[in-house]
DNA sequence: TGGTTATTTGAATAGCATTCGGTATTATCG
DNA sequence: CGATAATACCGAATGCTATTCAAATAACCA
C-alpha cells in the first residue's frame, strides 16, 4: 500500500517535470523568434527531447503556445499581487498607482505575448487564452477598487467594470504609443507621466469628494450601495439558474 | 504625344484595376480564415487569377494581408470623419459620443483585424502596418479634441495625448470584454451604457469647468440605469424560473 | 525474468507559401 | 503592318515545417 502511492507520485512528479521543461523551452523559444518564427525542432532540441513526444504532450504548436500564455499570466497576476503586498502604503491611490506601474512595464516588455493572445484564434478549434486566467489576473484590480469602496476612499456610484476598462484599456493603449513612439516628441511617453495622469484621472474622478457631502449626497450614497447589492445578488442568483 | 500618356494611362489603370482585385479578393478570403487559415491558392482562385501572379504584386502573403490592414484603417478613418460631417449637433461633447460609438461598433465587428494590425510583426522583416495609417486614424479624435480647446469647451490644462489614451484604449479594451463576455451578466456590458460613461467621464474629466453639469444629476442619472437594469434582469429571472 | 503496457523517437507524410522556367500578351519600332 | 523586345502571367516543382505513426525503448508487475 505504502510503494504504489510513491511510485504514481513519482511517476506523476517526472511527468509534470517533463512537462515544465517543454513549457520553458517552448517559452524561451516563442519569445526569441515569435509564434511563427518559432520552430517545433528546436523547442525539441531545447528540451533535449524527441520532436514527436512533443505531441503526446501538447496537441500542437498552437496549444502549446496557449499554455505558455496561461503560464504567462498566472505568473503576471502572482507578481502583481506581490506588488499590492509590498506596497507600504495602505490607501487605494497608493495601490492603484504601484499597480499601474506595474502594469505598464509589464506589457512594454511583453508586448509580443499580450498581442499574441488575443490574436491567437483559430477558426476551428477554440483555441484561446482560458477566459479564466486572464479573468484572474484582472480580477487584482478588481479586490483593490472594492476594497477602496468599502473603505469609503472611492465614490460610492462609480462604475467598477468601466473603472476597470479605462485602466487596463488606457495603460495598454499607452504601452502601444510608447513602443511605437507615435509621438515625434518622445520626452512627454515615458512611462511615468503616463501613471501620474492615470492616477490623478482617477483620483480626479472616482475619488470621494473631500468636501463634507451633502445630506442629499448621502442619501445618495447609500441608495447606491444598495441598487450595487442588489445588483450583485441578482448576478449570484442568475449565475445558478440552470439557464 | 496625346497616344502615349493614354497609353500609359490605360495600363496604369489595368494594373491597378487588379490589384485591387486582388486586394478584395484577400481581404474576403482573410476575413473568413483569418491569416493562417487563409490560403493563397483560394485568394487566387477568387480573383480569377494564376497563384504565382499574386507574387509579382506583394512579396509575400504577409505583406499582401498588411495591404489589406492599410486599406482596412484608410477606410475607418475617412468612415469616422464623414461620421463627424454626419453629426448634426456642433458640441465637443456630442461629435466625440458618435465616435465612440463608431469606433467601439468597429472595433467589435473587426476584431480580428485590428488584432493582427498590432501582432502581425515579424521579427525579421518590417512587417507591420504603416504608422502613418494609424496616427491618421487618431487624428481624427486630435482634431476634435483640439476644436474643442480653442472653442473653450475643454478645460485648457487638459493633456492631448492622455484623453487620447483613455479614449481608444478604454473603447478597445471595453471592446474585448464584450466580445469575450468576460462578465457573468451580460446587460451591463452592452454598447450604450460603454459609450455614455465614456462621455460622462471626458465631461467631468476634461470638460471646462462651467459646463460640468451637477454631480448629483449624473448620480441619479447613473442610479436611475441601475435601475431599469435590474427591472430587465428581474423580469428575466422570472420568466426562466420553471416553476 | 518474461510478458504487457506506456512512452519516446525520428523518419515519413502532408500541407502550404514561395520560386522559376516557360508561355501568352502587350508594347515598341523599322 | 510584322518582327522583336519587354512584360505579365501561369501553375507545376521546390523547399520548408507541423504533424503522424510504426517501430524501439523503457516502465511496470507477477
Amino acid at each position: 500500500m505504502a510503494s504504489k502511492p510513491v511510485h504514481l507520485e513519482t511517476q506523476r512528479a517526472k511527468l509534470e517535470r517533463k512537462e515544465r521543461v517543454i513549457l520553458d523551452a517552448a517559452r524561451a523559444v516563442f519569445v526569441e523568434h515569435g509564434f511563427d518564427g518559432a520552430r517545433v525542432s528546436e523547442i525539441a532540441r531545447r528540451a533535449s527531447i524527441g520532436e514527436g513526444t512533443i505531441y503526446s504532450y501538447y496537441e500542437s504548436k498552437a496549444e502549446l503556445m496557449l499554455a505558455v500564455l496561461q503560464q504567462f499570466w498566472d505568473g503576471l497576476t502572482l507578481e502583481a499581487q506581490a506588488v499590492m503586498q509590498a506596497t507600504k502604503a495602505e490607501g487605494f491611490f497608493d495601490r492603484l498607482q504601484a499597480l499601474a506601474q506595474y502594469h505598464l512595464q509589464t506589457v512594454i516588455e511583453n508586448n509580443d505575448f499580450i498581442n499574441l493572445t488575443f490574436a491567437l484564434r483559430r477558426n476551428n478549434s477554440e483555441v484561446s487564452v482560458s477566459r479564466d486566467h486572464l479573468r484572474h489576473y484582472v480580477a487584482v484590480f478588481d479586490n483593490l477598487f472594492r476594497r477602496g469602496l468599502d473603505r469609503g476612499e472611492i465614490r460610492p456610484d462609480a462604475v467598477l467594470w468601466q473603472a476597470r476598462d479605462v485602466f487596463y484599456g488606457t495603460l495598454e493603449y499607452s504601452a502601444r504609443s510608447i513602443e511605437m513612439t507615435i509621438e515625434p516628441d518622445r520626452d512627454c511617453r515615458q512611462t511615468g507621466p503616463v501613471v501620474d495622469q492615470m492616477i490623478a484621472l482617477f483620483r480626479a474622478h472616482y475619488g470621494a469628494a473631500d468636501a463634507v457631502p451633502e445630506p442629499d449626497q448621502l442619501a445618495l450614497d447609500a441608495m447606491a450601495k444598495e441598487l450595487k447589492n442588489l445588483s450583485a445578488k441578482l448576478d449570484r442568483l442568475a449565475a445558478n439558474q440552470p439557464r
